[in-house]
DNA sequence: ATCATAGATATCTCTAGAGAAGTCCTTCAT
DNA sequence: ATGAAGGACTTCTCTAGAGATATCTATGAT
């Protein structure tokens, strides 16, 4: 025999979670403010500090908060970029360009605050994508308003753009594509695999993520118009920086 | 006068954590392992339980491993479904059809175990999107194989709708899309906007979620030719089960 | 063979307390 | 005015222990 077909109560830390979520979600508590900390919720429910820090653990993993040490917990703000898959299909093109989701659409002063270019041994997937062993790879961290918001990590097949400058720091005007199209490949087609998942400690670190954030990972891949893969670009993103825009036909 | 450059040393819990980490992506532990416990860690060591739930906690924040209670801890795996956005423009029109990640391509059967039906109050921002306060809302659960995968719901302008299958729970042959059709106003465009987020507790639960797995969350739009918004579907996936996949030319 | 039960084992929840480490504000000396 | 030094307050890490609850397995009755 089962016992009572009511689910048991949940746990006392739960409900106090529950409580602020609410409160956060109302509007009562807005992006920024303080939320009561292990001392007020120790005291306002004659609790242990260990069950009042699972209370605020639950809302930090949840991203609707953030813990600041020393200082206190406080609740998240959520301005995300848009990222645009297509620009030539765009909904601009036909469409009022209304939105579900609130985004600063002007273009902020991206900054690519670390680089690095290096030839490698491609990894296993990259290298069944690209056709290549070696790959001459480009890593860099872009940032928005000193905040750091995607890594990124292209790989170019060696033997294609060996004497280019995509090995240098420095491509030139109009970037990698360019050179693409001076090498005489340059793509036509993209395609973009999207994942999300919680970070490893590498790009939480590098992407000075609080807990609970999630990444979005987009492996992109450039085909010419031939068909030939020329670039992949992996791209980690700040989940909570961004939101991507994917426009197409029926 | 500051004290040693260098970072401190890790906690305890985190090297645990970082430890057992390694051998997860080292493939020493895999998918479905168990992994040393609460007692084990203790034991080995010499930490106190709540130490040992500390490192564990943090593996299963980052999704690569799963409690089960009663039972133990074990690696977490990652079998995705591939979700195409255009269909018309794949890859596997011109190119090689070759991916980053792994994923079950074959169709498997998707089941809908809920659908709920209602006509509504639009919130602001469907309402702004589809231009009309009250919407016909479909609410659907769809599994795979008896895990639930998506959380969907459609909305509709009512005045659009009113007197077509899309108000009942049996939509007939083709769908929604075909009766948008029947009326006249066949989805031609479409946007997609794409957010990664940690679930909410109702989300959590309508998906079985293990801690640690964000979900995706896509709004998608649907015009007609002349540029009429006839649907907004906002879907909730588990991102351990999907990789979406989107096509598109330069 | 099938099913129910009991025991071992596992995670989960919580208490009580302590020291370390970071932040913030006020006070005091320059 | 500027900057250094405390002190109060905060989160973070960890110990030790206990009972609740879920799972799994071996045992025993049918």
């Amino acid at each position: 025999m089962s016992e009572s077909p009511v689910p048991h109560e949940p746990p006392i830390y739960r409900r106090i979670a529950d409580g602020l979520r609410a409160r956060i979600l109302a509007g009562e508590l807005r992006d920024g403010d303080r939320l009561p900390g292990e001392n007020a919720l120790m005291a306002e429910y004659a609790i242990a500090r260990a069950t009042a820090r699972q209370a605020l653990a639950v809302l930090i993993n949840e991203g609707l908060a953030v813990p600041r040490r020393g200082s206190g917990v406080y609740v998240r703000l959520f301005k995300p970029i848009r990222r645009h898959g297509s620009r030539r299909l765009s909904r601009e093109q036909w469409g009022q360009g209304r939105a579900i989701w609130d985004a600063d659409t002007r273009g902020r002063p991206f900054t690519v605050d670390h680089l690095e270019v290096a030839l490698e041994r491609a990894t296993e997937e990259v290298a069944g994508i690209l056709d290549s062993g070696e790959v001459w790879v480009r890593r860099r961290r872009y940032s928005v308003d000193t905040r750091p918001v995607q890594l990124a990590t292209s790989f170019f097949p060696a033997h294609l753009v060996q004497d280019s400058a995509i090995t240098l720091p420095d491509t030139g005007p109009g970037g990698v594509y360019a050179r693409l199209g001076d090498l005489g490949v340059p793509p036509a087609h993209f395609t973009e695999e999207v994942r999300a998942r919680m970070p490893q400690p590498r790009e939480s670190a590098l992407l000075d993520l609080p807990g609970g954030t999630p990444v979005i990972v987009i492996a992109r891949t450039a085909y010419t118009s031939g068909g030939l893969p020329v670039e992949v670009n992996e791209m980690v993103l700040d989940s909570a920086a961004y939101v991507l825009q994917y426009d197409f036909d029926a």
